[in-house]
DNA sequence: GTCTATAGGATGATAGAC
DNA sequence: GTCTATCATCCTATAGAC
């Protein structure tokens, strides 16, 4: 038991080191010998570890995906069977947010590097892609079933821009604290008072 | 006159071919050796028209949001002075995604390599885009003064939602024709419908 | 204006000592 | 498991011929 726990340790801290440059550099900004000088190693050493360079990526992207699936999951696992979809809805985007700003670094560089990646890299970790926004168009399409969400939208399209808008923030979120917060109770307010079949829950109460 | 047409003819056929090289490989995947066989000449020609790769690539950069803007600005112009807010949101919206997808090879080639340049040509760059960004907070700014969007909403936020959703719509929309115009519907449904202080104009018929 | 040639350096990957 | 040393290749940029 402890020798597999310890068997992968040093592998995991060149992963941990190569995401973190990775989120703040880029993919090609990022050499192997940075990679190598981060963990405390020589370039050489991570052959030892990682057959070449590509192995290295695709494995931190599939991590970066699966760990903000599984914070989602997690989330929607944790309301009761009969919550709204809008309450779904609500608590699968602050999942979200919080993974790719709190969570660390593999959910970041996943965001950041992905259009940067030749693209035998990007093919390989499609299928982990995929998996993640399936659980989304589940989401919606029983939004759409149960009647609480608009028929009149194609689903594909919502999907793709409510994910696009929440993994720019990126861009130019800078972390403060309780910004997340803020940022998903705005965005899900957006995209809901829209996409709901009913009426605005709250009107703007713009004056006195 | 002639000759200020003819003067910058073969430094705007790099450029062009550069554009088209970085929306499809990226930054860092085109060496300067690319950019020349694009153009058919050899690398060492291009120092002639240019002092360095950053400098191909800033004036890649601007051009394509410069473009942007440009085509937003028109489609605003084009709608009489006394346009509801929402028209006005939904012909910039429209104006954006065609410019994006249609117009060729700088607008996409700045929204794929903005991330993936180096930090002194980011810089470089941003006066640009801040200039656009602008336009659209007086846009959304407007319509909070007028009533017609919420006051509940920061909207920096929002326009950052708005400006990512559109940007991301690169990464998964095939230019079928008609699509953008369908995109530029429903996103600006979704937005507008969630955005507006008033309630949703139409709702949804779901059945028959 | 475009060419050839090359400087000067970084990169991914490999071989073999320890 | 990690090291040193190195290969072969690519890069940006420069110098000088034509």
């Amino acid at each position: 038991m402890a020798v597999q726990i310890e068997e992968g340790a040093s592998r995991r801290h060149v992963l941990d080191c190569a995401a973190r440059l990775f989120r703040h550099e880029g993919y090609a900004a990022v050499s192997l010998r940075d990679i190598a000088a981060e963990s405390g190693m020589k370039a050489g050493s991570l052959y030892y570890h990682f057959e070449s360079k590509d192995v290295i990526v695709i494995e931190v992207l599939d991590t970066g995906v699966r760990r903000v699936h599984e914070a989602v999951e997690a989330a929607l696992a944790g309301l009761p069977g009969s919550a709204s979809i809008a309450r779904k809805i609500e608590a699968a985007i602050q999942a979200h947010l919080r993974a790719l700003h709190e969570a660390g670094d593999y959910t970041s560089a996943n965001i950041r590097i992905f259009g940067q990646v030749p693209p035998s890299v990007r093919k390989s970790h499609m299928p982990s892609r995929r998996s993640y926004e399936a659980l989304w168009s589940t989401l919606l399409s029983a939004g759409v079933t149960s009647g609480e969400l608009r028929g009149d939208i194609d689903l594909v399209t919502l999907r793709a821009f409510l994910l696009g808008a929440m993994n720019t923030s990126l861009d130019w979120l800078e972390p403060r604290s309780g910004a997340v917060a803020r940022i998903a109770r705005d965005l899900c307010s957006i995209v809901l008072n829209g996409a709901s079949a009913s009426r605005r829950v709250r009107p703007a109460s713009s004056g006195v």
